[in-house]
DNA sequence: GGCTAAACGAGACGGTACGTCTAGTCTTACG
DNA sequence: CGTAAGACTAGACGTACCGTCTCGTTTAGCC
């Protein structure tokens, strides 16, 4: 039998608003200046319903990336049968996305979030990584898996990481080299 | 002829002082515990001397990062004759190294602060990368050089970054297979 | 016959041990660190308890006063058959008395809370005044009575608040020249 | 000579400002509606620039009174020659003052402050009884001094107070009896 | 040697955000 | 339906830093 306490139940409503809040703060404005007191502001809700459920502002993106609010579509690999540029593609993508308002890198907010923040440092490489992307490593590096494989992803994230954090300017076919570089293409052209 | 003005000119005591203040703050606390303010009252400092030749904090470290003040020993590459082992062994350093007073990984602080600033970025991956890895990374990949080589380098890097983001555990296995993902280690043996 | 409700009637146990979580709070740290919320948690009740039946902690205190929990013995006026000593030892016992906790004195605790809840500013001069010492008094000042009587007792207890607010020491001879100056010894000795 | 520090010096400005802002405030919601954050606010100041000056409102409060922006012209006794009367009216003058606001007695709301901060407590006594009604009060008890006087005057004072507190109705009659009490009128009429 | 001007230490300023606390209301499950 | 529990919005608390702005003092060159 259940000890179960009497008492109001978390409010479902105050939830959604503060996710949606702190991704939209945080796509507009960047992990820096997002606030604790700028979510509640604008989801409505007292500072404490945050504090009472989420120990700091890293928690709730945290959160809000594993419901995939953030990062959604931009999982998705494209499939058109090279696996070689399908790879390369996605990781432009990544590499591009921009926070819309002053431009600031949304990959590099989120490597920001994640050096603050435990819980969101455990998500940006499990969540991004997740199934689809090492299934197709796996099948373009004939078969590789376990160890090998994780390193191989983590290479091919990681390097799209650091160079967000250069601010240098990379393009496609930087990212094919690094996808060549990884996947171990026999004849890297020059 | 240097239209020279008068009256004195930078003190190299405050400039010296101020690195060392910002250096051992960062290493005792990380990027987010170190402020303007700390390191101004550490360094017997007035901030407003600090403003008057950095723009930010991230750009002290950045510059005491150059002068290699942090990382220093750091990125001295083994040369044990085996490539493969030498690098990995630089990689697990990298990634074992701690701030000595709460045990938050250095490099995820190093990121922390790469992330906030453009300068630190950019010396982040273009000191830590410099020559010594570049180069050790070209003779194992069999003369490999251009993009590719940059590529590999990112490669190496990123990877371990992203794992001291994700707070996992990773052994010195787990390195040897990073590289041999990278420099394609003909049979590597599971 | 008396058209009774039905339903659950007002616990006496809770309203008992809001009462006594309020005095013992009361006494402990003084008027402006009580808390309905710290009385809640010490009487192990819901907050709502409280608000159901009295609208602020200025009213919890005032019932608290009434039923003689506060102040309870320190009412009574010794009586030796000195009137103007007695006056004045009862006096100094008022302003004497200490809240346990911090020293701070109970008195000014009591005045802050008659200074913020109506209820008990008027149980404050009624329950004190009440019957023992304008009876003395009257006693004291020949048979006086009516308004220059109530004025006698305000002057004499308010003398003592207002001494109490002002923080500054007085002695059983401050007292005994209070009480002369409003019944009129005839030669105060300096 | 004086060992004298360098840097900017405290800002006049600022300073009036915040006491400007605490009066206002203080009249027209009371002190405990009054708040270090509303008076910063209105004042158009940091916080900090308030809280590195004054430990707590009470205190700003207490400095604002000094300085006779409270209670200003209210200490000023009528001179028609009868002492008697004069003294009535003064203390009647005091207990009928209001903030504007809502109503909630200005004396009251100044026992609050004096009773949540010591600073206030000293300086109601000191500076409202200030010089001229002592000395008033010394004419009309025939010249008594000493203990004595200023024990007259704290009932005088104080049974004003405790009716504050008391929030019953007084009336001038009431102030002259309170006066007879305490200056000795032979034959009090009734 | 006096003058000018910038760099310095110190730190006050108007602000923003922190994380905690309490107010008073509302919601749930129990008895 | 009164209760214990406690989540909710709201907002004040006192602290820490931000980046800017004085202050007076301490150096340089320059006349």
């Amino acid at each position: 039998m259940v000890l179960s306490r009497s008492g109001p139940v978390r409010s479902e409503a105050a939830h959604q608003a503060i996710l949606d809040a702190a991704v939209a703060l945080f796509a507009e404005r960047g992990y820096d200046h997002l606030t604790m007191e700028g979510i509640a502001r604008r989801a409505g809700v007292g500072k404490q319903t945050i504090y009472r459920w989420w120990p700091s502002k890293g928690d709730v993106l945290a959160e809000a990336i594993l419901e995939g609010r953030l990062l959604g579509r931009e999982r998705d690999l494209p499939d058109t049968g090279d696996a070689r540029r399908d790879l390369a593609t996605w990781l432009n993508g990544l590499f591009t996305l921009r926070a819309s308002a002053d431009g600031e890198g949304l990959l590099r907010s989120l490597v920001a979030a994640a050096a603050g923040s435990a819980e969101t440092g455990r998500r940006l490489r499990a969540e991004i990584l997740a199934a689809p992307l090492v299934e197709r490593l796996s099948t373009a590096m004939a078969g590789t898996t376990g160890p090998r494989l994780d390193a191989a992803a983590d290479a091919l994230l990681g390097a799209v990481i650091l160079r967000a954090l250069s601010r240098e300017e990379f393009d496609f076919d930087d990212m094919l080299h690094l996808v060549d570089a990884v996947i171990g293409t026999p004849t890297p052209r020059r």
